[in-house]
DNA sequence: TATGAATGAGCTTTCATTCAT
DNA sequence: AATGAATGAAAGCTCATTCAT
């Protein structure tokens, strides 16, 4: 039995066993729903013969979801952190932004679609990892644009809150519509919030 | 949408009961959640003896989710209908649109809540009353718009997404921050997307 | 489902389920011991055909157990409590308490002997059944004989513990022998204990 | 008692392990009972990474037990074997007795109530070394005494078992009330036997 | 000597629903 | 219109133990 969880994943074997299972789970999720996310049915999924093994290697379900959510949570700021540095004006910042959630969504929708399902069913406890790192990064880009003059004056909040959720609906977009050209979807964000934020002429 | 009609109020001690149930569920949706809204909790909720009353008035969970829906987005409807229909241009049509949406939010907290907890945890399955019907509303202004000239040219699903999940957002933020600023919150909103669909100047 | 708990055992064939539940746990604790009193095990000796009529009956566990605790020394107390009433000294009453419960063990062997697992077991919350009522009433009755000058000076505390101890050890005396005179058994004690309290001669 | 001693302390390193996890179960059992006294929560407690060590230094839970149990009452047994055998009297014995219980249960609470919890959970078969060994080592003081003239005419099993009974609620009043005075307890306790044993003046 | 990995059986509790008045 | 009683399935979790190094 599993008791100290400092040493959790430190093995080969069990990370590859985590990953398996964090694998199922994101699969299952995407497909049908949080709801139907039972260790019976992750199991069923990963080729397990009992959901013992899942609760051997996660203290718990809450901790399996975590590791899902992290893991999730890290390959989107990975990408779209690259994206971001590169660029050095804020409205070039708000753009890769747009694009770079845009295009990570369509490249891993599983995955995406799977992060907005735990996170709309209040099964993982909004932190850190969320709250403040994800759409903190736009407030962020949106003051500084502010402050160098190169955006009008707004409520940082209330933008970024509109863009934050605007790319957020793209996995459910997808979903419905898995033909959508991403790549016009978020050219119109692109110049949505542009428009929107661009200091008007004098 | 239809949801049962012919059941609805047959009689008023039926009607009030329903009405009870229904007013329980809202309440407890948004306060706990909808994962936590079992008939259980609910029947606890609404200080019935047991959950067979609700299976009695309510042909199973789906059809009092489906009334739950109904109830609000009848009601936000009304509201919002009314003020969009008083506007002439389609740039007044989508501020009355933002403006009402968020206003009836800030009087129907609860309601508003819950209506989005349902709808994103994908409980009520998308149908023409809203998945269709609500965010089409939007489309239909701005393709309005588009067809006399006064906007320019976007893609409306887009644009309309984008507004949408703006003016859905604020119940969540509403329970994070209760003394939020609404009418300046429509404030920045309205001018939000007035920038971004305005005709530029030629 | 049964959600409200002031309502419980109400109804004559929800007391019977009850006292057929309670009545099943009281023989099976006794005879294999607390920790193998799990549901299934109830319901089976119960005769019953899920461990589900269980959960509908008692809030939980928890509930169950207190309930089996409740009917033992309840009777027990009924018993016991008569007794001593009807003796007019503090020497009296302590004698009528010790051939009480000794009595009342002898004739309810299983409802005492589960009694005192679940007890040691900790499995039931000390509260005013227990902790106050039943050794309370030994501490009183000797606090009156010295008060009286019946009774020699001690402490009331540490000698109500020695007889409390004394009596309750029966059960697990008659498991090992069950051919034991419990008569003589009580005699022994009413002796010890009057040596032991009685005023010393001048 | 033979806890199969062929195994124990057959290396260095072993019998530090055995250690470990036999106090670190005594400190769980004290605190928390023993029906929380699962592999995982001693192995928690140990600051163990599994289970598995403890099932590699015990054939099993029951070994386990036993080896404590074995623990305490080696320790207990010397310390009032002493005590004992120093005096020449059978009242002088039944003090020592007594008293060597009480001190031994002052200076290891912890250990003295894990002892008792195991006994009267019934987790531990009752052998030679314990309801015949501990209780009997009474009884052969009274029964002496008896014979000697010391002692008036009364049950030497009786006896016993209140003065045992009596000795072992220490652990448990300690813990309600660890600033208990334990050697007024004591010559509370020895009076009372002492009274209850001696022969009355003719 | 030690350990990571795995396991089947069992636990209590909750779920929405149906039966019979 | 209402209600008490009952139910099978499933949930997450814990149990002591065994396998294979």
């Amino acid at each position: 039995m599993q008791v100290d969880l400092r040493r959790q994943g430190r093995t080969a074997t069990a990370g590859k066993r985590r990953a398996q299972i964090i694998a199922a789970t994101i699969a299952l999720v995407a497909d049908e729903g949080y709801a139907q996310a039972s260790f019976a049915r992750i199991a069923e999924r990963a080729g397990l013969s009992s959901t013992r093994l899942i609760s051997y290697h996660f203290a718990g379900k809450a901790e399996l979801v975590a590791a899902v959510v992290e893991h999730v949570v890290t390959a989107l700021g990975d990408a779209v952190g690259a994206r971001v540095r590169q660029e050095r004006s804020s409205a070039g910042r708000l753009r890769a932004y747009i694009e770079g959630v845009v295009e990570f969504t369509d490249a891993h929708r599983t995955e995406m679609r799977t992060l907005l399902q735990i996170l709309l069913a209040g099964a993982f406890p909004p932190g850190p990892a969320l709250d403040h790192a994800v759409p903190g990064h736009v407030v962020a880009i949106l003051r500084q644009g502010q402050a160098d003059g190169e955006f009008r004056d707004f409520d940082p909040t209330v933008m970024a809150l509109a863009v934050q959720r605007s790319v957020d609906a793209l996995p459910f977009v997808l979903q419905g519509d898995p033909d959508l050209d991403c790549t016009a979807f978020a050219a119109e964000l692109v110049t949505l919030f542009a428009l929107a934020t661009r200091r008007p002429a004098p």
